[in-house]
DNA sequence: CATTTTAGTTTCATATAGTGGAACCGCATT
DNA sequence: AATGCGGTTCCACTATATGAAACTAAAATG
């Protein structure tokens, strides 16, 4: 069931994915159905995740869950390895001035994370937005940050992608994103036009570093009923402008001090 | 420099643990610095953590962060394991009908997990607060989960805490906590009199499930200056009501569905 | 009440995966 | 050309994980 999964961190992080999914209690018996590991080994694995408090197992309803370490690990990864931390204040003033909502993505394996939101309207569900993953094919900001992405990885990524047809809009094969990706790379910014979802539109900036290297996108997404690309074509300067700067606060981020050695 | 950490997943982690506490990308030789592990070992260990992109590895600055899919995994473990999206409505009204910031808090270990966070003024950066750990024996959610504690876990978190002296009013004993977690238990409620932090305050109350098991602790927090804690013994009641709305809705989320079976 | 089933836990000989000292590589510095 | 340093690879050795099967407790069944 579980992909390839080599070493016993991965097998262990495969089970920690599994509990994952089921995105609530779950019990020994359930897991055991849904993976391939034989039941002792399936039972050392979350034993050992539980002791190390990746996990937390109820002893009342028999059942494991994600555990607050993993909680805690994230607020450090967020932190840190995320733009999100840098980009905030420049997202706030961005969702302030166009009174949309704007989102901050990265590119992970193939696929698209949000790693934070902004709604000008409503002060947002924000962490139970953040970590969220999307298809790269058919959103602006995947869109965005493939454009830039270099040839070899392009590919790497491209062949992942599932082309699934969400709307009539979506682009289905990789020749037709190609050709995209060519009209992104020439305006400098990439459109989302109800592609992912019918109504939903979006324009989307990559956020790039001096060596050119995509380090994240910031989208700003409408709907039909509201705006139209149009319209949202005219908040790309400003856009374009915010990434910028996130880009440049990050060159000096990278090493806030260079510790002292003794 | 790392904790006994039996098994290779132990191992990984620590490593994992060791990153993060840069909150910085860090090269090889600074970790290698601060670990026991022999070179290649560790070596090892920060590649398989980078091929489970549980790490990412910068090769342009040659330096490792936290991965992203720690941030998704996070998400899954917000949604489930913790009671923050159950509480997250009852939190906005409490902190709407208060105007003071909202903390709901988790026992981890010996620790209190803050997992989520309200503050009626502004929409606060909440993300970077949630995951943020602290001090259980002088904070009010800590003291207020530790009071309703069976006795062998209470044993367990005492002799873990570390009892240093944030300010005058910090106990600093297992013998004055424990004076203090009796009459928490015949109040029903915590305070906290500036034990952390001077000039703040709070009144915390634990969440409970029916068998009595501490879940959690939802506390109100103000200073000195704007409130005090007669001022906050007035939401008392208000908090409480939504400990138990909090707590009865756990009970049907455990099982939402009992996964049909072919 | 005895019996079967189900769910979870333990055992243990075996195989695999992790270990780490040492050698190696590439690059910058001298 | 030589030295030093950060990073990577090798490989014999062994600690660790493995998983079939046996076991236990508790629930369901007759």
């Amino acid at each position: 069931m579980q992909s390839k999964a080599d070493g016993t961190v991965g097998k262990a992080l495969a089970v920690l994915e599994l509990v994952a999914g089921f995105e609530r209690p779950v019990r020994f018996s359930e897991l055991q159905g849904s993976s391939d590991y034989p039941k002792a080994t399936l039972y050392r694995l979350l034993q050992t995740l539980t002791k190390q408090r990746m996990l937390s197992y109820d002893p009342d309803s028999g059942t494991y869950t994600l555990g607050v370490r993993l909680v805690c690990l994230a607020h450090a990864a967020w932190k840190t390895s995320s733009l999100a931390p840098i980009a905030r204040p420049y997202m706030d003033k961005l969702s302030e001035k166009t009174g949309e909502t704007v989102h901050l993505a990265q590119l992970d394996h193939a696929q698209v994370i949000y790693v934070d939101k902004r709604n000008a309207s409503q002060p947002l569900p924000m962490y139970s937005e953040a970590g969220k993953v999307g298809p790269a094919y058919c959103t602006g900001v995947g869109k965005a940050m493939m454009a830039y992405l270099p040839e070899d990885q392009l590919t790497d990524v491209l062949v992942q992608q599932s082309w699934h047809r969400f709307t009539d809009g979506t682009l289905t094969n990789e020749a037709a994103l190609r050709a995209e990706l060519v009209a992104i790379r020439e305006r400098g910014h990439a459109y989302d036009r109800e592609e992912h979802e019918p109504g939903i539109i979006c324009v989307a900036v990559p956020i790039r570093n001096d060596s050119g290297r995509v380090l994240g996108a910031l989208s700003i997404t409408s709907s039909t009923l509201r705006s139209s690309l149009d319209k949202l074509d005219s908040f790309v300067p400003l856009i374009r402008d915010t990434t910028n700067q996130i880009a440049r606060e990050t060159q000096n981020w990278r090493f806030p001090e260079t510790k002292s050695i003794a």
